[in-house]
Order: structure tokens, then sequence, then C-alpha cells
DNA sequence: AAATCAAAGGTCAGATATGGTCAAAGACAC
DNA sequence: GTGTCTTTGACCATATCTGACCTTTGATTT
């Protein structure tokens, strides 16, 4: 087994414990595994890369790290896939179990996912009747997660 | 996480709690720190820069002090604001405007009000019947402003 | 009032600590 | 033997940390 692969399930390893968020130190991984400080660019770029389903980011100098985050699903395919899901209508319960959904497979930031659901709260849409509700909460939940295929 | 980082979170507190000012003796944060005095200047200049959003002023001699405040109009207070200048309605044109007032002000990000401005707009809300959607815009729109002011 | 002193804070260049790139050499699979 | 994957190292970019030297301000001395 080369060393690239043996580098490569370690990150594995941090990643399925740590709930798939990795910050590594580049030479002490390096150092570990006794190699030069650039393999480990090249296991990341090899490996862990966007089209694998990782996002990468760094810091240089004094108390500098890598750190990889997966991606479990293509956010915009898990978003589309929930905007096709969610019916005509949508009570509470199940929008915050397809946000979770969503969270869970990191296709949104919490901030976004906390405004989602403020949007179709009780309180947001008690000036509907309750037989209504439903049927607006899942209009504004569809644009929403629409919404966020934009920016980002 | 380096030294500056700690630094740096230890003025955020001060700011926090404080209400955006932070009044400090370089001398103390340096020994609290256990570094050298100008590192205080080096994180100053690199996180609480006026493109940061902060002012900071400082006096030397006996009794001198180093102020940082922070610019960025309070964000609370801001969004506050607008909630309750919201009437019992609101079309979109206004809430368009109110949302771009408060992105002036830097009191939220652009990807929340792209969220807000989904979440309202005519789409969202077409199920409602035309005269009721101006209602339910103006709660939603209140219950999310309310929701930034949360996380962040 | 002028001179002097002590107590802050300011600057800046250089040292240190990380991470990034890329091309070439080496190893491996067919 | 050819093509791909791996390994290596020289050189680069950026963030942090340090210390020598400078400036400002208020208090003290003459």
């Amino acid at each position: 087994m080369a060393t690239s692969d043996l580098i490569a399930g370690f990150i594995q390893e941090i990643l399925d414990d740590a709930g798939g968020i990795a910050e590594l130190q580049r030479i002490s991984l390096a150092e570990r595994f006794d190699c030069v400080p650039s393999q480990i660019n090249y296991v990341i770029s090899t490996r862990f890369s966007p089209e694998h389903g990782y996002i990468v980011e760094s810091r240089r100098g004094g108390g500098g790290y890598i750190r990889i985050t997966r991606v479990r699903a293509d956010p915009r395919k898990l978003i589309m896939h929930t905007v096709n899901a969610v019916d005509d209508r949508l009570d509470l319960h199940t929008a915050a179990a397809f946000i979770s959904n969503i969270l869970g497979g990191n296709a949104m930031d919490e901030k976004s996912a906390n405004l989602i659901i403020s949007a179709i709260s009780e309180n947001a849409l008690r000036p509907i009747s309750p037989e209504h509700r439903d049927i607006v909460r899942a209009s504004i939940f569809k644009q929403m997660l629409i919404c966020t295929l934009n920016d980002n």
C-alpha cells in the first residue's frame, strides 16, 4: 500500500470520528508518515477534491491548518431532491426533518436553516388560517430552498 | 490556535460585553497573553482595522490606552428598529427598501437578505389571496429579522 | 516656565512558522 | 515499453512573532 493511501485512510478516519470535519497540520502529518509536506497536498488534491465531495480550506503562518469538510451529497442535488419531495402541503414537523437532512448533508449552513425555519414557523404564518398554513408553508419552503442554490 | 487568535477573541468578548467599546492597555494585554506589546498592534491592525468595521483610538504616556470601537452600526439596533417600523402590512417593494437599508448598515449578510426576499416574494406567497399577502409578508418578515439576531 | 524623567503606545524590518505549486524523478501496472 | 500514479525537493506566499528604536503625554524637578 502506498504512503498516499495510508495518509488518505488516516484522514478518512478522522473525518469519520469527527463527523465529517478534519483539521490537520501539514507538517505534523508529513512527519507522522515520514514524507515531504507537499505529499499531503498531493493526497488532498487527488482524494479530497471538491469533485470527491470535500471542501478544503487552509491557513498559513503560525497556527496554520488544513481543514477538510466532507459534503455527503451534491448540495444542489440534495436540495432539488428535497424541493421535489415536498408536496402541496407541508407541516412544520416534516419541514424540520427535511432541513435536518439537508444540514446533515452539509448542503446548507445553519444560519440559512434557522432563517427558513423562522419563515415557516407557526408564529410567522399566524395571520393565515390554520387550514391554509401548510399550503403556504410548502410554497415558501420550496422558494427558499431554490434561493439557496443561487448564492454560496 | 495562534496567540493572535486568542487575543482577537478576547477583545471580541470585551466588545460584546461592553456594547461595542473596548478600552485596553497594551502592556497588560501583552502580559496576559505572554507576548511582546507590539503583537497587540499586530492583532489590532490585522483584525480590527477600519475595513473590518472598527475605529481605533489611542493615547500614549501615563494612563495611556487603546480604545477599539465597533462602528458597524449595532446590527441589533438597526434590525429591531426595522421590525418596529414594519406595519401590519408590507408590500414587496417596501420590504426590499428595508433590506437594502439593513444591508447598507452592514447589519446582515447578503445571503440572509436573499433568503428573506425569497421567502416573501410574490412567488412564495402565491397561494395566499392577493389581499392577504401583505399581511402575511409583514409577519414573516418580522419573524425572520428577529431570527437573524440569534446566530451570527 | 523650562528641563527632565518616566510611562505609555507606535513602527518597522527581520525571524519564524506554516501552507502552496510545480516540475522532475521514481515506481508500478499492463 | 508506455502510461499513470507516487514521491521528492526547490522555490514561493502568507501569517505570526519578536525586538530594537521612536514618539507622545503627564508628572516632577529646577
